[in-house]
RNA sequence: GCAAGAAUAGCUCAGUUGGUAGAGCAUCUCGUUUACACCGAGGCGGUCGGGGGUUCAAGUCCCUCUUCUUGUACCA
């Protein structure tokens, strides 16, 4: 064992840790094992991110509990993986493709295309990984999966094809969120609302049978009036009644197009007039379907305007179009005027530009299994926490649309449907297609190509991303895994993807498992810069935590994380926080070093015999530790974890124990010595343990350091023992130490206090007299005296203090500091003037509260009991007060 | 509009059946005494967002208002 530095260095001692555990197979789970079963599934990251601070936040907790229940003896499956991410995917490899080869993906083709980004997985897929690994994630990597490796891909097409056969996922024209950026189209999910400050056009249509008449309408879109193809008022408004059923002239291209009535047109907004344009939005399609309106395109899939009648907007960009639309009505006097408005417009998720509605052939999925996913949920057979998420999930659940399930993308799973060539465009025109298609022998759908392959033409589109992403629970595991670790115990995972995963899992497992896919899901909070804003890459707020974990370690880091990680609300990220994380790993490790400094080899606390009220106090404290963290744990409470933790520690060990007895160490007392050390090492070993889930590595190089654990074994394999140190004592005997140890410690501080007061506080020639209150404060005298800083400490029940002594009232009996010299006489009586005014207050607040009957007619009795004591007290201290300012005249 | 959450010390946050408001950081004063200055001792700092109510007692329960966050709906 080598003398430890001065400072912790967490960099290599995690690095070598993380190597230890691996190759000795630690994050292994046996799907053989007797053991109860404890799982989770990671949630799959995108394979060429990188690591944010809320995979940290997230992966922590997962960690954790992943690490505590091996601690409690279960066989833990930590499933780790990657998701393909198809849009973000895709976007990066062809920026790059454009940038590095100056070609786009259209002229490479399919497959060389494929080739790219699979060349980019590869490439980038490993850093993610690496960058969990550095945060100490023990996930078994023996079983890390990928949506796109083989034997998930089959899952997935399997699932497609079942679920089409069931007829729950048809083919149809309908209006989707398109995303004009991407290509492709999008469901409800991916589409962002953002409020917008846009601007209200009022123009005018002439009537065609009373020309110098107008009808005033209002739009945010003039640039699609080309579609126009009615113009729609509400039936009960008086003011446009009469005119449904004329007709009024389109300006560009000049049409003539009725005016129809329809409820949907709210009488309030704008003029009251709307013009209905089916192609481009999402209501006046429904107004066009019932109306039975022809639909008018007129606009390019990359969002530009298709209007060769129009030249002078043909193929503009849609916004320079709206201006130019503008321009156009102003120059034929039909704009009226122009409103600042503000309304909310949809943005694809991952492209960030406005979504077009626009009417396209995709493919839908009826959710299955809805009715058992929701009695899950509701129930309580699956959990949330923080509870409230249930109604978000349930509003989602009542009013589910049917999933557009297809992307006009490459990179993911292609959808397992073949047309048959000859029939290939009718097809593929086809108002819808659906089950009752295959009977018609015209498509194929199979996991396998057809087998005269050459007649057929496969479906070009792939899957959304998260229709592979629903099935992970399962679809990750082999039937020996499943049949050990399904359903999964806990799921951790942010708020913002229940609709995206969480909610289409639950209803995956039942359709696929006929169960439930995991028992527990906690939603964390969501990471917040200092100013409140989400991170995010544009606004470059967001930390990396590489750059933490090198400046703090990677345990620092999660320790710091878990400490302000609350149950319910977001969190604002500090980084102060973190390097509190640091500081606490340097505190351990010191606090460590003075163990070792005192020497080696682990001595263990054979007997309870002739141990100090401080010994005592601490065992018993760290008892206590292990009932709250399993109360924390229980409740999911990790901030609770962490702050019991570092309470413990910091505050009961380090500044109260360990200075308490380091005059066990000076007193040259060796038996005395070795009962000590062996409190320490009980406390420390059982605390590394207990602290373990949170600091893996550096409680794995200490418990290794002080000899707490041999060669060849771990911290994170050993059960944690959960027998209470000082169960052969009984409780009251423990209490009546424990209450001598707080009393020493308070009186520490009242003395400390009086020190200070007197501007003594670094002397350590002070003297006290106590006038003691009982026979075993003259045992703790030369501890008090190591707590203080001071010279002496003796007992004199018959003491009289010189004129002007300086005084305090303490636990432990009347206390006196003499001081030759330096006695103030009116300082003095003034400083214990201001104390019986404040001890006065205190009694007469006690009294006042135990004078109402009511109080005590209705309190609890033991909330009475604690008042009276604490009454009784004051009462104590008063008198003593009053008697000790007497004597100073 | 609807729904959910939040508002506590200068900052970040605790405060679990109502019973004397807490921690860390920051700041100030002292201090390198045999772990640790990534430290120790001590101090300063709060009418718990405003207003009402219930109660002997409210940060905690109820009502209401204000501000913020997040969903969601509508948006011509």
């Amino acid at each position: 064992m080598s003398e430890l530095p001065k400072a912790y260095k967490p960099q290599a001692v995690e690095k070598q840790w993380y190597e230890k555990w691996t190759a000795n197979k630690c994050f292994h789970a046996d799907e053989n094992s007797s053991k109860e079963g404890y799982s989770i599934v990671i949630p799959p990251p995108n394979v060429t991110g990188i690591l944010h601070i809320g995979h940290v936040l997230n992966n922590s907790i997962q960690d954790i509990l992943a690490r505590r229940a091996r601690q409690q003896g279960k066989e833990v499956l930590w499933l780790p993986g990657t998701d393909h991410a198809g849009i973000a995917t895709q976007t990066k490899v062809e920026k790059k493709v454009r940038e590095d080869e100056g070609t786009t993906r259209h002229e490479l083709g399919r497959e060389e295309f494929l080739k790219r980004v699979w060349s980019w997985k590869d490439e980038h897929g490993g850093i993610i990984i690496n960058q969990l690994k550095r945060l100490g994630c023990s996930c078994d990597w023996d079983r890390e999966r990928f949506t796109m490796d083989e034997g998930y891909s089959e899952w997935v097409s399997k699932v497609f094809v079942d679920l089409f056969n069931d007829g729950l996922i048809y083919r149809g024209k309908r209006m989707v969120n398109w995303c004009p950026k991407s290509l492709t189209a999008l469901s409800d999910e991916e589409v962002i609302a953002k409020p917008q400050q846009s601007k209200l056009f009022f123009m005018k249509y002439e009537f065609v049978d009373a020309p110098g008449e107008y009808l005033e309408i209002s739009t945010t879109r003039p640039e699609t009036l080309m579609g126009d193809i009615a113009v729609a008022v509400n039936p009960d408004d008086e003011r446009f009644a009469k005119h449904v059923g004329r007709k009024v002239r389109r300006p560009f291209p000049e049409a003539e197009i009725p005016v129809i009535a329809d409820d949907h047109v709210d009488i309030e907004f704008g003029t009251g007039a709307l013009k209905i344009t089916p192609a481009h939005d999402k209501a006046d399609f429904e107004i066009g379907q019932r109306h039975d309106l022809e639909i008018i395109d007129v606009l390019h899939p990359d969002g530009t305007i298709n209007c060769p009648e129009v030249p002078e907007l043909d193929k503009l960009d849609r916004f320079q179009a709206r201006r130019k639309a503008a321009e156009m009505l102003e120059e034929k006097g039909l704009l009226i005027k122009v409103e600042q408005h503000e309304n909310s417009v949809g943005y694809s998720e991952r492209a960030d530009v406005p979504v077009e509605p626009r009417i396209s052939m995709q493919w839908f999925l009826k959710y299955p299994c809805t009715d058992e996913a929701t009695d899950a949920v509701l129930s309580g057979d699956i959990t949330y926490r923080p509870e409230r998420w249930v109604k978000t999930h349930m509003n989602w659940m009542g009013n589910l649309q049917d999933w557009c399930i297809s992307r006009q993308l490459w990179w993911g799973h292609q959808i397992p449907v073949w047309y048959r060539k000859e029939k290939v465009f009718d097809l593929k025109e086809a108002e819808s297609l659906d089950v009752t298609d295959l009977k018609a022998g015209d498509i194929y759908v199979g996991t396998e190509p057809p087998e005269d392959g050459d007649n057929w033409e496969r479906d070009e589109d792939v899957m959304d991303t998260w229709f592979s992403s629903w099935l992970w629970p399962f679809a990750t595991m082999d039937d020996a895994t499943k049949a050990k670790f399904y359903p999964t115990t806990d799921l951790v995972t942010g708020p913002d993807i229940i609709f995206f995963w969480v909610a289409r899992m639950i209803m995956a497992g039942f359709k696929y498992e006929n169960q439930i896919p995991f028992k527990n899901v906690f939603f964390t909070s969501i990471v917040r810069d200092s100013k409140g804003r989400k991170m995010s890459k544009s606004l470059g707020n967001s930390p990396d935590p590489i750059d933490l974990m090198d400046k703090f370690g990677a345990d620092g880091l999660r320790f710091g994380l878990m400490r302000i990680a609350p149950t319910g609300t977001d969190i604002r990220y500090d980084e102060d926080t973190i390097s509190e994380g640091r500081n606490f790993a340097n505190k351990l490790y010191n606090a460590c070093r003075f163990r070792q400094m005192h020497g080696t080899g682990v001595v263990a606390l054979e007997s309870l015999e002739k141990l100090d009220p401080h010994h005592i106090d601490i065992l018993a404290k760290l008892d206590q530790l292990s009932l709250n963290l399993d109360k924390a744990y229980d409740s999911y409470r990790f901030n609770d974890v962490t702050a019991h933790l570092y309470e413990f520690f910091w505050t009961e060990y380090c500044d109260k124990f360990l200075e308490a007895i380091k005059f066990d160490f000076k007193s040259g007392d060796d038996a005395a010595k070795q009962r000590t050390l062996a409190v320490i090492d009980t406390v420390l070993s059982r605390y590394l343990t207990h602290l373990h889930p949170l600091m893996p590595h550096i409680t794995e190089e200490l418990s290794a350091k002080l000899g707490y654990v041999g060669e060849g074994e771990f911290v994170m394999t050993t059960e944690i023992n959960q027998a209470p140190v000082l169960a052969a004592m009984s409780a009251a005997e423990v209490s009546k130490f424990s209450e001598q140890a707080t009393a020493v410690y308070s009186t520490a501080s009242n003395l400390r206090n009086l020190k200070a007061e007197y501007h003594l506080a670094a002397s350590k020639d002070v003297r006290f007299v106590v006038k003691p209150v009982a026979d075993w404060v003259a045992a703790q005298c030369d501890t008090l005296i190591t707590l203080i800083g001071a010279k002496g400490m003796e007992l004199d029940t018959c003491y009289e203090a010189p004129q002007g002594t300086p005084a305090a009232v303490t636990a432990i009996g009347e206390v006196y500091m003499p001081l030759d010299g330096l006695v103030d006489l009116d300082a003095e009586k003034a400083r214990l003037d201001k104390e019986i005014q404040k001890v006065a207050q205190e009694v007469e607040r006690a009294g006042k509260k135990l004078g109402n009957e009511k109080f005590v007619a209705n309190a609890k009795p033991e909330v009475v009991q604690k008042e009276k004591d604490r009454l009784g007290e004051w009462e104590n201290k008063l008198s003593q007060l009053e008697e000790m300012r007497a004597a100073l005249g």
